[in-house]
DNA sequence: GTCTATAAATGGATAGAC
DNA sequence: GTCTATCCATTTATAGAC
């Protein structure tokens, strides 16, 4: 009875139920440990289908990849768009990623914690994607507008992020008993703290 | 010429040279891309001694674990002794981390960047692990001693380290063109200024 | 486009000689 | 304690029917 069903995915769903299974399964156990077999199994379909639709495992973590860093990136610039200050879009940012890491756990496991260049060896360190790239041109933004001291740009971009990004692996790991939301204002205020130019 | 010699070697420097040329090969390609022939080639010893000294795959990656973890553990126990202040014991667990992640950065990469979970499904998050645990226990009392805002442990601990974290992954990543030194006094700024008890 | 069956290779681990 | 040779399970990927 929770037999899957097979037959019933055709085309474009089926693509989407392996790229689903997957994400799934990677995100649980890992890509090595996880095979073409398994996915194949909790998908409920064939070898064949897979590979009809994925030239080879790592072109379809590639997929989910790709997917899952656009997404980040759209939802960033969404965030910052309409607001000016630096520490308005900073908050944002946290914001959202914190709410992507309550709402999507296994896309932002996947994303944060996976060693891509593993078995992604062509794929860039993620620090460099680009909603990374667009966390740290905030903060320089917010340096050339004098709201942010005249830091490093890594130093600064580190400060401002790097406890945010800590506490999202916290909650990915399990350790934290509160959703994100509860300690985020905190987390922001310390960040800006650290890097504000002093109103004196 | 270049041909490693056989036979050199025996008990325990066979023992310690299997797990020197693991390290190297887990913290370049990863432990999955790693196979036991691989080590065994370029460690130059035979299968059987690396099995006579290791039960398995996994307890050769738990060995490099525990001894790697004991030697942050020391290092940060060393670096805080001595010292009362949280942010003399804080500056200087950051001195010492960015110092291993200079020296010792296969180890540094292998502790810090593997999903050991992976491959090592017994062993607790590495945010439980000792060392992190030392640090966010200085700031705990940091807080009690009020030198430290009234903040959620975890919030103080990620806004006090996630910043230098963060830098030693992007050292390990190959992204900064200077030694983490260069960068130490502004990180350690930044964090305080974020979580010490305004002496207004 | 999806299926089953299977090829081909890899890799972890063991056996038994020395 | 170390070696060589090999077993066996797993897994990626393909072939060919439907």
């Amino acid at each position: 009875m929770n037999a899957v069903q097979k037959n019933t995915l055709r085309g474009e769903a089926l693509r989407q139920k392996v790229l689903d299974t997957a994400l799934q399964l990677f995100s649980e156990r890992g890509f090595f440990n996880t095979s073409i077999h398994d996915i194949r199994k909790v998908a409920g379909v064939s070898t064949g289908a897979i590979y009809h639709h994925f030239k080879n495992k790592e072109a379809l973590a590639q997929s989910l990849y790709e997917t899952i860093l656009g997404q980040m990136d759209d939802a960033i610039a969404q965030a910052c768009s309409g607001k000016s200050g630096c520490l308005e879009k900073s908050r944002a940012i946290i914001e959202k990623l914190f709410l992507m890491t309550e709402q999507y756990p296994q896309q932002m496991q996947f994303v944060l914690l996976a060693q891509h260049r593993e078995y992604l060896p062509d794929e860039a360190p993620i620090c460099s994607s680009s909603p990374f790239r667009m966390m740290k041109q905030v903060i320089i933004g917010g340096i050339e507008k004098g709201e942010v001291r005249h830091l490093e740009p890594w130093v600064a971009a580190t400060a401002m992020f790097g406890g945010a990004l800590r506490m999202m692996n916290l909650q990915l790991d399990g350790v934290l008993d509160q959703p994100l939301s509860v300690y985020q204002d905190a987390v922001v205020e310390c960040a800006w703290l650290g890097i504000r130019k002093e109103q004196a």
